[in-house]
DNA sequence: GTTGAGCGTT
């Protein structure tokens, strides 16, 4: 399942995420979305994991306060749905 | 060292 993350500090990078969503399952792929020409993130990524663990750290990570910043967490849009 | 709603690139 793929997992839309946004409200992302400026500082949270791929590993970030990667470790964040891991706590909760397997996570297949995480990445932050930045631009092409700069290191800066956009604010938002996305996360892939199995639908179960997916589920859970929807659950869990939702409104989470990432260096002071609640997350958006949501089953992306593109893919599955 | 800067910015702030959103749904992606290698």
């Amino acid at each position: 399942m793929d997992i839309y993350v946004g409200n992302l500090p400026w500082k949270v990078d791929d590993k970030d995420l990667d470790e964040l969503f891991s706590q909760y399952g397997e996570v297949s792929s995480a990445k932050v979305i930045k631009y092409k020409d700069s290191n800066r993130s956009k604010g938002f990524g996305f996360v892939e994991m199995d639908d179960d663990s997916a589920a859970k750290a929807i659950e869990a990570l939702e409104g989470f306060e990432l260096e002071g910043r609640p997350l958006k967490v949501n089953q992306s849009r593109g893919k599955d749905n």
